[in-house]
DNA sequence: GCCAACGTTGGC
DNA sequence: GCCAACGTTGGC
């Protein structure tokens, strides 16, 4: 089993809105950026564990775990052109961007911010808290899964 | 709202 | 294939 991450956006949509779809699941898609993808395509599989983080909001972090209940397949959204991540790029017979289904297992007790992850010790190599990064979708190494699990 | 970091685009 | 210009991400 594989471990990853994914960021959203809390005002587009966040841990809650998962909470509330329908078998709390919902597709991930709007991801347009390649290497993000291909974590999407060759690595995400079935009941792969994923830490659901909020960014760009007051007091970014993880804030609940999910479960890939669906492996990928075109992002639909992408030859919509009235969508926002509308991609005129995207051919339906050989779809550029792929999305997956994931399904909120639990929230979290607490958020872990990025704050506390940054201090945490034994996440050397943590993608997230690398400088610069900003993938939204990213894998986590099973021992900085453990460890941050630990830490709520 | 600012701005550093980074990815993508397109002219050459 | 280089690289400047531009757009986006996301912490602060």
């Amino acid at each position: 089993m594989n471990y990853w991450l994914v960021k959203s956006e809390p005002d587009a949509f966040s841990i809650d809105d998962l909470a509330a779809m329908p078998r709390k699941t919902e597709h991930w898609d709007g991801v347009r950026n390649y290497q993000a993808r291909n974590f999407m395509r060759d690595g995400m599989k079935k009941g792969d564990q994923v830490f659901f983080y909020h960014s760009n909001c007051k007091v970014p972090g993880i804030v609940g775990i999910a479960e890939v209940v669906k492996e990928a397949y075109p992002d639909h959204t992408a030859f919509d052109p009235d969508a926002k991540y509308y991609d005129p790029k995207s051919d339906p017979d050989n779809p550029r961007w792929l999305m997956v289904d994931i399904k909120l297992k639990r929230k979290l007790k607490r958020t872990i911010s990025l704050q506390e992850l940054k201090a945490m010790p034994g996440l050397d190599g943590f993608a997230l808290t690398r400088k610069g990064n900003r993938l939204s979708v990213m894998p986590v190494e099973k021992k900085h899964w453990d460890r941050i699990v630990k830490a709520e």
